[in-house]
DNA sequence: TGGCTTTCTTGATTTGTGTCAATTTCTGTT
DNA sequence: AACAGAAATTGACACAAATCAAGAAAGCCA
């Protein structure tokens, strides 16, 4: 899912940015780095604030610092579809493109650091690792989408709900550095309606699913929003999932 | 959908090969044509067979020649979801990926011509524009993942029976460089079981749904395969969808 | 041409999820 | 502590699509 230091070059930070940016590679050397800090600003949202529309020109990338960030499609009838869920040290912006394909929604308060199109475009242009990067990073979006698509096309309520909590699970697992078996514990950071326009569900039926899965033992509910997985194994035989989780991460 | 020539480098065909290969990029000098033309092979699939299983190495990356391809994902319960469409000049393979990611199946005779995905990588790396070129393949191909994600979570049967109909005439169209509006005959390249495990339905629900639109007068049926559309603003409200049709193409 | 298989269509019935509506629980504010 | 608004739960019912089951049409090969 994430290749060690040695095998390839992981994000960087970059001046006095307090994340890592996953598009920014560890093999360039600082002169990049600096170039980076030459055209970078912040911009901050409030909780349910929109960064940008679906067809507006966008003329920045960025990276997510702190918050989380929800990709949505949406039909004129008022459908939505939540195509990507942006957490912190994501990416999101296309180099080469005018556009923004998506709505951008803030979930949480958030914190981007965003960095000017086409002096971005520039620097991929002279740093081949940069753009062989983002390629590897999109590649792995692909993957993550085309994984939902099974989902989507193809479980059941509960089997998506299922695999949801499981990804969440493992995410966190995966920024405290620990394996993710047995026992696990976290805050769910979506509400159900967008738990419910990520799985192509209502938000009634979200809720029945998650009180069918904690009636069943499979998961124990305190609040709304904190989940403790007993046993890891047995979510992921409900999501009916042998995949390793390379999940929308 | 595509870019004309002097807005961005397109395709280009190398060699004796009949196709033109999307991942080339026509800025790239004759050198990288000639170092492609060194690394590259054949290969022919029947009908029905497996290109490739998910998981197994994967040592070359390809563009389809003639023919059409599907990539799929399976659960161990033998439901399947199609991800993806492969047609002529499309280009498949991970640089910097071992392994598969899906069942790559021929539905058709089909020939695709390899490249061995070190030698392709090493050109990469010495050629910016092809990696450059390579992210900007990749990037389409998320946005028309998204898109069929919408298409999975949120429409109808008849909406996603009118949705893949209006995306094969439309691509039909862009091959035959004519405008994609009024009355428009195609071959459906699909068996309905195919059709189904695209859009994530049953094959008997495809059957009904087009003989729906049949009735309806939305398509003319002659044969099972034959379609001819009537009027394709008619089938584009069909589908819901006021996009410009970036589809899996 | 005739048989054979595969692909497709259509019908009857069931089922999972959506819809509509009422209530409860949570969260933040004064 | 009490209230207000938002978020979540639960129930009753409706309906779209799945499932089960025949049978028809098309393609293929002898």
């Amino acid at each position: 899912m994430m290749a060690p230091d040695d095998v390839h070059p992981v994000s960087l930070r970059c001046g006095d940015c307090p994340i890592r940016h996953r598009a920014v590679c560890a093999r360039c050397e600082s002169d990049e780095l600096e170039q980076l800090e030459e055209i970078k600003y912040y911009r901050s949202f409030e909780a349910g604030q929109t960064v940008v529309w679906s067809g507006d020109k966008m003329d920045f990338v960025a990276s997510v610092v702190s918050g989380i960030a929800t990709l949505t499609q949406t039909m004129e009838d008022g459908r939505t579809q939540m195509v990507g869920l942006l957490l912190p040290s994501d990416f999101v912006g296309r180099p080469g493109r005018e556009c923004a394909a998506y709505n951008v929604t803030a979930t949480t308060d958030l914190m981007m650091c965003c960095f000017r199109k086409k002096p971005f475009e520039d620097m991929m242009g002279r740093t081949p690792h940069i753009a062989q990067r983002l390629l590897e990073m999109t590649l792995d979006e692909l993957d993550a989408a085309r994984e939902w698509m099974l989902l989507l096309g193809r479980k059941t309520a509960r089997e998506k709900i299922a695999s949801l909590l499981s990804i969440i699970a493992r995410r966190d697992a995966a920024v405290q550095m620990r394996a993710a078996h047995g026992r696990m514990t976290f805050d769910l950071p979506l509400t159900r309606e967008a738990m419910a326009d990520y799985l192509g569900l209502t938000l009634e039926t979200v809720s029945r699913q998650m009180s069918a899965l904690k009636r069943d033992g499979v998961i124990e509910l305190e609040g709304k929003r904190h989940v403790t997985v007993p046993d890891m194994d047995r979510l992921m035989e409900e999501a009916g999932d042998d995949s390793d989780g390379g999940f929308l991460v």
